[in-house]
DNA sequence: ATGAAAGCGCTAACAG
DNA sequence: CTGTTAGCGCTTTCAT
């Protein structure tokens, strides 16, 4: 293992490396050492056409490639080929413990098809996507990986009709027919709500995401209609939005909700972060989970099992979903044909210990 | 911002792509637009050069870029030019909470100087390592950054002193004179084993790191530094070592410290995932934190503070680690002068809920 | 089975 | 200040 973290090719990294940057070893000393001309070269390299060269020549020309140390440009390449093997991923913030599994399903899927992926953290930020977008275009990504979307992004769509690849994520825009992978947000929810009404519980709250985001919509659309077709009654005052899918935003909206007065028993967030800004304002005021009040979850996020209570919650299946968002955006990339497909991948409810059933004595006010 | 979040340089995005995609606008469509040659569009289209371009000139290339919807391909720049304003970077598993932070800050610094940083996983599999070094080589990369370093990686020093810049990030290697930057492990398990001892803690364990990783090694190493000059026993039966730096590998060790059988009131890990897996342990065994086990974590990842209890650890600046690291790049990739530089940054211990004043009651046996 | 020739899109001397 | 020329390293017809 050491030995062969030295190498490549068998070949010491050291020479090679002081050969591709000191001198650059081009296609041109390989085939001059093989003694045949660049392009026979260039065929017996690549996988692909090395069929159309004699075997004998192939491993001459091999040979010289790991002697020399010969590492081809992508760059030459891809300029020549119109391909870049290079897939840009947009997502709003990496440091959001619900991206980083999608981003692993992403680049271990398209890895393992020699793709690259480069990323950009759009911090949520419209000025911010436009210049990401722009680099990436420049670097002619073979296609896009957006788990940043808002419902408004018309741009995306464009970038779609224009035949770029675009696959969506976690999150869908309005208007467009663009494939996309996400969880199923309306059985999601659904759990969620049966789960609180199978423990007795009857007077539920919504802390919901921003609408302007297909999640945060989506959710709150499906927690009204799972309401009522569980026949509990929906009171627009034990619903609360917040700005956006963070611990701050969640607090802030469950200090909202609270100070409503409304009396609840337990609350729906669309998110685990929100989650746990309910968490906080709820201990801030001493109210104990799950006995005072019960709260679920959703998506599952890494460590949500070590949080106190551990948080009960909707599993999504964040890396697959990575992989088949990858999976779609290689297809697309192969055919060059959309089909608006759109992969919705089954949550699973994950009961842990922020929900019990309805405590018999009083609610609080 | 809606309306803007459509447009490039005031072009509707659609209009751009389609030309882009469909019949690519070259250098050549825009001078001859502008009724000039390529090279005088080219000089006019890089700040760099504009100043040697006729005023009214450059505004008529820039207009005709624009309208256009010219896009530079930043594949046949990089090729001419030789410089791809594309970083590589190396680390683990973008999923352990440490990284996220750190990439953000190499990505937002790096970003703002116009690079691209292309993410590897190593999952600490050196075939995957050299794999993946490969095809940032193939691409030209114009820097490293490695968060994955073994202290035996001899090939990264080899890469460094071939003339590309690398820079590490969080650990070091042995035997290389590589600038890095990372936290003063020293001084921050000085910091966990003076809170203890100030605590009235004098039988302290440590939950080690794996040996073979500088920071694991270095956190040993002090925390045996500082429990002499604290004048407590050293005893070697309270200081187990687990594989990998996570939750499973840290309930190993820590099970492996407790049928020892030797008695202990507080644990110094080395790292915030292995300090959950002695929660874990801890909890499975009865055994309360604080009132019976005092421990601490070292890293403060995201949540640590949501633990139950809340973790007391040493606070590492990630985020600025990152920022250092990716400005040692731009200097090394500016200057191409390696002064083996190391930049360390202070840690500070942030006191939560996990450590408490030693109880006067008997310590477990 | 291999060589010759051309060109991907751009920049950088060098002329003028 | 602008045009000419050449070529970065590679792939890919087209010949042979």
């Amino acid at each position: 293992m050491v030995r062969k973290s030295g190498l490549f090719w068998g070949v010491p990294l050291a020479t090679m490396v002081c050969m591709t940057l000191a001198h650059t070893v081009t296609l041109r000393d390989v085939a001059e050492k093989a003694g045949v001309h660049p392009s026979t070269a260039s065929r017996a390299l690549n996988a692909r056409s090395r069929t159309l060269v004699n075997d004998q020549t192939v491993v001459r020309v091999l040979e010289a490639a790991r002697v020399l140390g010969y590492r081809p440009n992508a760059l030459a390449r891809g300029l020549k080929t119109n391909q870049t093997f290079t897939v840009g991923m947009l997502l709003p913030d990496l440091t959001n413990p619900l991206f980083p599994p999608i981003v692993r399903g992403v680049e271990d899927t398209l890895g393992a098809a020699d793709y690259t992926v480069i990323l950009g953290n759009t911090d949520n930020d419209t000025d911010k996507e436009v210049a990401i977008l722009g680099t990436m275009l420049n670097r002619r990504v073979d296609a896009l990986i957006v788990a940043s979307a808002r419902r408004s992004a018309s741009h995306l769509a464009e970038l779609g009709e224009s035949g770029l690849p675009v696959v969506l994520v976690n999150r869908s825009t309005d208007n467009a027919r663009l494939p996309s992978v996400s969880g199923d947000d309306h059985a999601g929810i659904g759990l969620a709500v049966r789960h609180l009404a199978s423990l007795g519980h009857r007077k539920i709250a919504h802390v919901g995401g921003p609408q302007d985001i297909s999640t945060g919509l989506a959710r709150y659309q499906s927690f009204i209609s799972w309401m009522q077709s569980e026949g509990l009654e929906v009171d627009p005052r034990l619903i609360v939005f917040s700005e956006w899918f963070h611990e701050a935003p969640g607090a802030v909206a469950t200090t909202e909700l609270l100070e409503r007065g409304v009396e609840f028993t337990a609350i729906v967030a669309a998110n685990d972060l929100l989650a746990i800004g309910c968490y906080d304002v709820l201990a801030e005021r001493g109210m104990r989970v799950p006995d005072d009040v019960s709260v679920i979850g959703y998506n599952d996020m890494p460590f949500s099992d070590k949080l106190n209570p551990p948080l009960t919650t909707i599993h999504i299946p964040h890396y697959m979903i990575g992989v088949r968002a990858a999976e779609l955006a290689l297809e697309l990339i192969a055919e060059r044909d959309v089909g608006g497909q759109s992969v919705r991948l089954t949550p699973t409810l994950v009961e842990r210990a922020s929900t019990s059933r309805i405590s018999t004595s009083l609610p609080h006010a």
